[in-house]
DNA sequence: TTTTAGTTTATAATGATTCTAAAAAGGTGT
DNA sequence: ACACCTTTTTAGAATCATTATAAACTAAAA
């Protein structure tokens, strides 16, 4: 299987629940943006097996552990997650509550000049509300 | 008053409540960060008057929506408002939970070169999140 | 196969936020 | 001051995303 030694090099058991949500989510070549309810909803569609959502959001959160996702920092009532771990930045459509990727080139590279005593910094993201 | 004609002119009755919590947020030079349970705190130990969790949530968003306050965009289980609500970012310290302002100089100009056909850009937000 | 630790699951619990509907208060006109 | 109307406040309930629990299950190791 495709996914079973990633999981298993990961330290993660390779499960017919953790198969089952890597097909979903990496067995494409673009990328994208969910919510777990998005996930949940994709599953159903693929799939007659159920699987939990506390399976979900345990594997969402274990894969972002991993690198294998990442979280977009947002403020709205669910939490997005991102395939694309690249570094790259979002636009944020306020109607539609939909997040489309920037490129890099894009946005244009971002220098941070202050530094904070004894922290240093995870990432830098910038994200670009739309309204119409 | 000071903030009794503020709140006539954008609309807003000049309650108790309302003009306590004006007191609260902009009876200072500085600005700050803070979540409707810091707030909740700051107004206990301000007076003996309580006001309830509703209008706090009722009186933040009706000053969000006259530009009075602004969200931070981030990742974490409260809404996180900002009293500067001009143009700028922010550090996000991922072990205290708080957020430091950037200056607009500590960023460097952000040019977006991408546009979306009938959408326009309300705000560029980049934050900078900080790891040990 | 037996054992062990890791995983899944239904369900309950939590916590932030929003909703409800009744009481209170502000504003206006008399 | 009073009556009237609208906005606001409030306690409490409801909602919704997320996390915790703890028992059943399963993959991997011994
Ligand atoms: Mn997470
Ligand atoms: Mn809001
Ligand atoms: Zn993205
Ligand atoms: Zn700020």
């Amino acid at each position: 299987m495709k996914y079973l030694e990633k999981l298993r090099n990961s330290g993660l058991r390779p499960t017919k629940q953790r198969l089952q949500i890597c097909e979903v989510l990496f067995n494409t070549n673009k990328t994208f943006h969910f919510t777990i309810n998005d996930l949940s909803e994709k599953i159903k569609k693929q799939t007659s097996k159920k699987i939990s959502l506390a399976t979900l959001y345990n594997t969402v959160h274990a894969f972002e552990k991993k690198g294998y996702l990442k979280q977009i920092p947002i403020n709205s009532g669910q939490a997005y997650f991102d395939t694309n771990v690249t570094d790259h930045h979002h636009f944020y459509d306020l109607k539609e509550e939909k997040l489309i990727d920037l490129k890099n080139s894009d946005v244009g590279p971002i220098n941070i000049l202050k530094k904070i005593n004894g922290k240093k910094i995870k990432s830098v993201e910038v994200l670009v509300k739309l309204e119409d």
